[in-house]
DNA sequence: ATGAAAGCGCTAACAT
DNA sequence: ATGTTAGCGCTTTCAT
């Protein structure tokens, strides 16, 4: 290592050094470097001079000047809901992978569900354009996501359906058919009548519809629900926690727990298990997402299916189809199929 | 919004366009935005002027073309081992946390304990220099750290003992200790005697550390070990699981097991109850870095903890003490004790 | 107190 | 086939 003595400003090389020693034009190496097909021919005999002193010298391309000159990044920005929940964190390393294929950068921010982080990320985007963005918005506005594609010409692929944007691919789940039909199952399956629900605040889209889903099949089933099973946790084991306490003492605990995600139905679980419930013959619960954790838990969380992993490359995917070049016209909306997993706890 | 029809280039609003609307030039727009400490005074009326200016048309300054001519990047990398363990995820979110409070932003790249990986963050690392960089190498030399900062100046802190280098700062947890203590606590309050070993590869510095701090305990409270209850995982819940198996159906099973971390202790612990062990009771486990499944599993894991979020914190301060000025000089090297928390699982 | 001009490291259009 | 030149959008000297 060079001498690693005192905090020194560093040294770095630049096209201009590797032109100097191979003897040619600033600008023959970037041609060389760069291999466009579009670009002229170059003699074979140039090229190696310029590839050997790039060698010599040990010489990195700056991508900060290629950007700005480019007006290209070869980064994409994400912005998930959660990090400390292991859903988005594997649609997190599925982006990673797809990004990395295609050699790009992966900046990622974490709104933990609020507005002001969702508007945050926005204007970081103004400041430091990026060429894609993957979002999982859930507060923010087509308006307020329109101005940064104005504004720096990303492609913006997202998670969702709640959003309708003409030039937004989205990716969603069949969430609220999903809900529904785990819960008609609870009933026409497992007998159940007595099935409470974990909600998040219905400020958010996703959630109200699973809400909804659930509020649906109780009623075309004929069946009455509680006050108190519905309770409102905040995507967190806490939240899950705190809910199942409250149900489980309640003067008429229901049979049944279905929570709008893992995290809350592993928060409900666990308190279940601590307070002497049998899981799943006094109580059964039912998650969403299917995290690690659900399987690995016993007993086992019964959830619905995301496959978030899936849901990364997937999105990525679309994003670089764009990216690239390789699809235009008008925005694609998929949609991936969700489905119970049956486990121990119910 | 503006009209959202058809796939069109981005209209970025750059500073002439301010200095255009607000009737003066170019740098003095940058020099009311920068308002830098060191800068010449501006009279109140035009600032004002350019103030709205901005306001009106919505300007962000645009962060590549600042980079580039400042030779900064407001950005930090981090480098983690394993995005999928939840320990790295909560320094993440740690860094993040810091970074946002100094107006970084933070890109994350992920090694999967792979040296091709570590090196491949290097290379990207010289092409697309940042402020900061947070590392918890595994493989990484000296050398190939160290010319990381001759080449972009970037400022390095990292996680971990097994490098020294005059710029660094480093934290570490004194692993060797608290495993040392973990195992005698199982031997001398526990009275186990046959305890085995979840190791993972000899090649990863900490792991190795901790493994000869488990065969020193041993030794020195007399006790032998057999071969077979030494066994060799890969950081992973399937890599505890399997090695459990094998522990488990082995002619003499332990009594207990020490894993080198918490995915691979809860992978034993899974297999240990679909096993039908009872656990603490005729196999106790120990784990480390409590995660927070640690907690929520049941029974719950014993393990020792390292405060992955205070070191997320810890180390991002760190960084942005040194990026800032607010500390120079020799490069500093902390320890945060480590700690066995007794749960359910001995 | 402000404007003009140079330049960060690179790419691409324009020369030759 | 290669060199010269003009920027990308910003900061910062140097003038005035």
């Amino acid at each position: 290592m060079s001498k690693m003595n005192g905090r020194t400003k560093a040294t770095p090389i630049t096209m201009r050094d590797v032109a100097h020693l191979a003897g040619v034009s600033q600008s023959t190496v970037s041609r060389v470097l760069s291999k466009s097909l579009s670009s002229v021919p170059i003699s074979k005999d140039t090229a190696d001079k310029v590839l050997s002193a790039v060698e010599q010298l040990g010489y990195y391309p700056n991508l900060t000047a290629s950007s700005l000159r480019k007006q290209r990044t070869f980064m994409v920005a994400v912005l998930i809901a959660d990090i400390s929940n292991s859903f988005y964190h594997s649609i997190t390393r599925g982006i990673q992978d797809v990004a990395d294929q295609y050699g790009y950068d992966v900046l990622i921010a974490n709104s933990d569900h609020l507005y002001e982080n969702e508007k945050h990320f926005c204007r970081a985007m103004m400041r430091r354009p990026v060429d894609g963005i993957i979002l999982v918005p859930y507060h923010l506005t087509v308006e307020e996501i329109d101005e940064v594609i104005q504004r720096t010409g990303a492609t913006v692929t997202m998670l969702g359906s709640h959003i309708n944007h003409p030039l937004i691919d989205t990716l969603a789940g069949d969430d609220d058919q999903a809900t529904y039909d785990a819960v008609r199952w609870l009933i026409e399956n497992k007998q159940h009548t007595d099935i409470a629900y974990i909600r998040v605040p219905l400020s958010y889209p996703p959630g109200l519809r699973r809400f909804n889903a659930y509020l649906a099949a109780m009623r075309d089933c004929g069946l009455t629900i509680r006050d108190e099973w519905i309770q409102e946790g905040d995507f967190s084991i806490e939240g899950g926690q705190r809910t199942m306490r409250a149900l489980l003492s309640s003067p008429h605990p229901p049979q049944a727990v279905v929570a709008c995600n893992d995290l809350m139905a592993l928060g409900a679980l666990n308190v279940a298990l601590d307070m002497k419930w049998r899981v799943p013959e006094d109580v059964a619960i039912v998650g969403f997402d299917d995290i690690p954790l659900a399987s690995l838990v016993r007993p086992s969380l019964t959830t619905i299916t995301q496959l978030s992993t899936d849901i990364g490359t997937q999105l990525a995917e679309m994003l670089f189809e764009r990216i690239n070049g390789v699809v235009s016209g008008p925005s694609r909306h998929w949609t991936i199929p969700l489905h119970l997993i049956e486990r121990q706890s119910t």
